[in-house]
DNA sequence: TACTGATGTGTACAAGTGTTCACTAATGTG
DNA sequence: CACATTAGTGAACACTTGTACACATCAGTA
């Protein structure tokens, strides 16, 4: 698994990898591909289950460092954009699983982002910031919310990762683009 | 290019698509690949100026029908969403693109929607709609819009192209994401 | 100690891969 | 008409690919 990881995070898609290239990676030989996978879509879904653990790491460290919803946002953007960068094969095998040739992955994906959304939604209920929303439009925000960030990170990923200048471009233009979505939250009238 | 276009229409990934594999499906033989194109990454450019012909064809369309602000966002998502439907294969190949392992192609999409998005930001001002807001933040929100409605592609090409509960749910969604967004632009406040 | 389960190794094979080269058929222009 | 350009052909090359099988090594347990 760090093997395809390592692939991709050099640029290649894992669409495109190979079980003769993943085990030349890791130093194994081709057969031993098959002592741990049936196939690569099955590699790929046991990434997508590592992909969660990664996402919930990032999810507590915000919690841990966004007392107040005052900086909220920005601290947010923060956090997420060095968990991309630490993480930079992970969440590029995220970027590419989205539109990916497995069925199954990008559902897996799918899935880790509702579940990411969801407990946002339920952070911003905890936090009362957005009480005048109802549950459907909390969750519809947060579904926004999630996908905008989720976008960034093609932006992320394609800039080099120690363009400081570019990655604050990214980090500014994604600030705002949730400010963008708050204020349209906080003048949201549900059920309209 | 039709041949590449197909097998990314049956659910495979461009990456991983071959020379050999797509002149097969071409029903020519390998070499005649040569004659037009240098490898898969330069069929994949061109493929990208065509998905170039195919958003301006919708941008058309689609100010052709929108006349009035009124029911814009509806209209236009529907729009959107017919045009994916019938040309389920090149929205893919985007899809795929975005995250895609030729940075050309990468960037070609890139850039395809950010003209996109200013186009868009155009319209806006001549309709006199979002009269208040700024040059750059109205670039940011047709920015944003413009993001929204790619992701959604990921929606929508994920569910049958015969599925029409599971479509409209899709436009719905949609739909109310535009909605909340440009609540969120009406209640700007420039340079804030 | 003997056994078992997990992991890794070599060898093998049939099929598929990108690319080259010289050749052919059709096209439209002078 | 003759000629150059374009698109397609077929054989050949040296690799790479997925997968199967029998075998080796090691950890831990009874």
């Amino acid at each position: 698994m760090n093997a395809a990881l390592a692939l991709v995070g050099k640029g290649r898609h894992f669409a495109s990898l190979g079980i003769r290239e993943v085990t030349r990676q890791a130093g194994v030989v081709p057969t031993s591909f098959y002592r741990h996978f049936r196939n690569m879509d099955d590699l790929g879904l046991q990434l997508v289950d590592e992909l969660g653990l990664v996402l919930r790491r990032m999810m507590r460290e915000a919690r841990a460092n966004v007392l107040q919803a005052d900086k909220l946002i920005d601290e947010s953007v923060g956090i997420f954009i060095s968990h991309a960068r630490n993480n930079r094969s992970f969440f590029m095998f995220m970027a590419q699983g989205l539109a990916g040739e497995s069925r199954a992955v990008q559902e897996g994906i799918r899935s880790e982002m509702r579940y990411f959304a969801s407990e946002l939604a339920n952070d911003l209920r905890r936090l009362k910031v957005a009480d005048h929303l109802s549950d459907a439009d909390l969750d519809m925000t947060c579904d926004l919310v999630v996908r905008s960030v989720a976008f960034s990170l093609t932006d992320i990923l394609g800039i080099s990762p120690d363009d400081d200048y570019q990655e604050e471009q990214v980090r500014q233009r994604t600030a705002r683009f949730l400010q963008l979505i708050f204020v349209g939250a906080a003048n949201w009238k549900s059920q309209s």
